[in-house]
DNA sequence: CGAACCTCCTGCGGGC
DNA sequence: TGCCCGCAGGAGGTTC
């Protein structure tokens, strides 16, 4: 489900709500997710909540001295949010951080593709494993024309999947690779060897406006992602590709094509992508 | 090394 | 109405 946009839209709904608190109790109701929630969380009770941010789609949630931190990851079906503790567990609410006697911040993963894992004091988070090998974020400074420009150099894979490698740039999901490609004019399937740097410079321009874009407009909901606050994003109103199979393009009104590229659905304009 | 494919899991919508 | 099938926004792992 979320992709950087939609992490980051739940990193701001979270955030102001957890800095500068304490974690009064840590409940885990189903330990077993994509890795098993370490036994080592029930620690983390009576911790300080010192910062919340976000590296590619991982939250990290940085506690007071000695209890290292925090990291999340939603998968594909995850959420978190903030609720009453006393509110009914919902089913898939798999881990609980009561904050106080009103918040309680929930994690929720029906397919419990997502994680939640607890990096001990002294381990950098960059350091971690899943976090090692991260290319740029895209909207940092260090995600430049030039570095996408290295990266599909004598690349034979086809250019969505070089856009959606995390080695190259973190945060590129199934539905802003064929958004960003759909606004650059490219077509997914191209080889990235062959696209000349000039279009590769609008391809770079593209991945930082739609996702920009989206995290102003609060995230995509397409079926069922919603903010910590409960709250759908509106970024799915400018989709021009994603999820609209033979539907008129919104430039040219072509129907708008469809394949698997990697084993994912792959949209695009046949007329407005060369 | 890269590329192709597989895997984890539940829910939902469409077709019959 | 109910059942079955295919597909779903991630990403690490395996195999060649």
């Amino acid at each position: 489900m979320p992709e950087l946009p939609e992490v980051e839209t739940t990193l701001r709904g979270i955030e102001p709500h957890l800095v500068g608190r304490r974690i009064r109790e840590v409940i885990v109701r189903e330990p077993r997710l994509r890795q098993p929630v370490p036994a080592s969380l029930a620690g983390i009770t009576g911790a300080r909540i010192d910062a919340v941010s976000r590296r590619a789609k991982y939250l990290l949630i940085r506690l007071s001295a000695r209890h290292g931190h925090l990291l999340l990851h939603l998968g594909m079906s995850g959420s978190l949010r903030l609720s009453d503790p006393g509110d009914d567990f919902r089913r898939h609410d798999h881990v609980a951080l009561t904050i106080n006697s009103s918040r309680q911040l929930r994690f929720h993963d029906p397919r419990r593709f997502g994680l939640v894992l607890h990096l001990p004091h002294g381990e950098h988070p960059a350091d971690h494993p899943l976090l090692r090998h991260l290319g740029p974020e895209p909207l940092a400074g260090s995600f430049t024309p030039a570095h996408l420009r290295d990266a599909c150099r004598n690349r034979r894979a086809v250019i969505k999947l070089v856009i959606m490698d995390s080695k190259v740039v973190v945060g590129v999901g199934n539905i802003y690779a064929s958004e960003s490609l759909f606004r650059a004019g490219i077509r997914p399937g191209i080889a990235a060897r062959r696209i000349s740097g000039p279009r590769l410079h609008q391809l770079h321009q593209a991945i930082r406006d739609v996702l920009g874009e989206a995290i102003r407009q609060g995230g995509t909901t397409l079926r069922d992602f919603l903010g910590a606050d409960g709250q759908p994003g509106y970024f799915s109103q400018q989709l021009f590709v994603y999820d609209r199979r033979d539907e008129p393009c919104r430039v040219c009104s072509t129907p708008i094509r469809h394949r698997v590229i990697g084993q994912r659905s792959t949209y695009w304009c046949p007329t407005c992508q060369k």
